[in-house]
DNA sequence: GTCTATAGCCAGATAGAC
DNA sequence: GTCTATCTGGCTATAGAC
């Protein structure tokens, strides 16, 4: 493809680019209905014609919106455990803790894929949620993967016994995902580092005691 | 206060009543955007002016019926810290179950009460929640309690490592608490009573770990 | 206290010009 | 592809009759 192609199809793209992220960052902050397509144009610089022009509707957009990140951690996710999976000498504590440090450093420093994935648990934890499907998929194959990878690190883990174990890793993982905040507000001398480590360990614990 | 001040009061507050259960409904099934006044007083079989008459508002209504299951929860729990805390016999595991099974159950069961706080838990993760403050004077209520609660059963833990504990804990029990459906999906032949042990066992065990 | 009717606003979508 | 103008409909809040 010749650079004049690729410049082609990017300004042929901008606008639709420019609507994804001006998506990002306005329905992270006012949620989906407090957010007009206008706001959307606004920010993303472009008519009011724009969305349904692209997506077809505002819903297609917020979908489009979590299909493109959550398409980006499930490739990250799966490399991680790719790689502890075809080390035998990996440790359950350092498994753990390639798994858990990329969520919670994004929710730590802001980023946007933290933002948007906290508003898809809001959107999950709402029962009339069009895209709860794209999210069962992507958790459901996270599972078998984590599960699998957990099963080779400790041999003696029986098939429920791993699934409660992902479970219980998510549980720990997620809570100060979502209320990261809180942990620094509510635990003096807290820091960062401090934290992965009490989940690693927690974790791991809890683990290893599922076999005896 | 005579029988006929009583039923006078029900009858003058029925409609308020009315009104709350109302709310409790159908917030919980098409969110707060999506409910409108219309909606709440056709379900409460009133006129559409008596949510501002009562309320002063769609909004006031809404945190009004946060408060009133929250106080609820706060009376609830801070019962059964007490009791555990007052007996020198009691395990670490006992004390986790019994914090734990109220919640769970509620949600096992799809009882107004789990749906409510679930509610509660989504407007939690929006920056834009006139009701954040609400839902943080029960948290710091309910973890200071739990904190001095647990540093009685395991005295070898400092004030740190058991605030932590305490955030694992509510880890462990937020997430199957939003998620219940999930983990029956998802996990076979599991069963309330399993699940319970699980959590109970898993925390016990990170806990413990932390004296270490 | 209760109700109806309506004011006033803002939304999403789209027809049709360029 | 882009944009403007407009259609259509829903919403909250309230004035004023009873």
């Amino acid at each position: 493809m010749s650079q004049e192609q690729k410049e082609f199809i990017e300004n042929a793209d901008s606008v639709r680019h420019r609507l994804l992220d001006a998506a990002e960052k306005l329905f992270c902050e006012k949620g989906f209905e407090g957010t007009s397509i206008r706001d959307l144009t606004s920010a993303a610089n472009c008519n009011v014609a724009a969305v349904n022009y692209y997506f077809g509707g505002k819903d297609k957009l917020y979908l489009e919106m979590f299909r493109r990140q959550m398409q980006a951690i499930v490739e990250l996710q799966s490399q991680t455990i790719e790689k502890y999976s075809a080390d035998p000498q990996a440790s359950l504590e350092a498994f753990i803790r390639a798994i858990v440090t990329p969520p919670l450093t994004s929710a730590y420093e802001k980023q946007t894929r933290g933002q948007v994935m906290r508003l898809m648990v809001r959107e999950v934890l709402s029962k009339s949620v069009p895209g709860e499907k794209i999210c069962d998929d992507f958790r459901t194959q996270m599972m078998e993967k984590m599960v699998a990878a957990l099963m080779r690190l400790m041999p003696s883990l029986d098939l429920q016994h791993a699934r409660l174990a992902f479970s219980s890793i998510e549980s720990l993982n997620l809570h100060p995902f979502l209320f990261m905040e809180h942990y620094f507000r509510m635990i003096d001398g807290l820091t960062f580092d401090r934290l992965i480590e009490h989940i690693v360990d927690f974790a791991a614990a809890g683990i290893r005691n599922l076999t005896k």
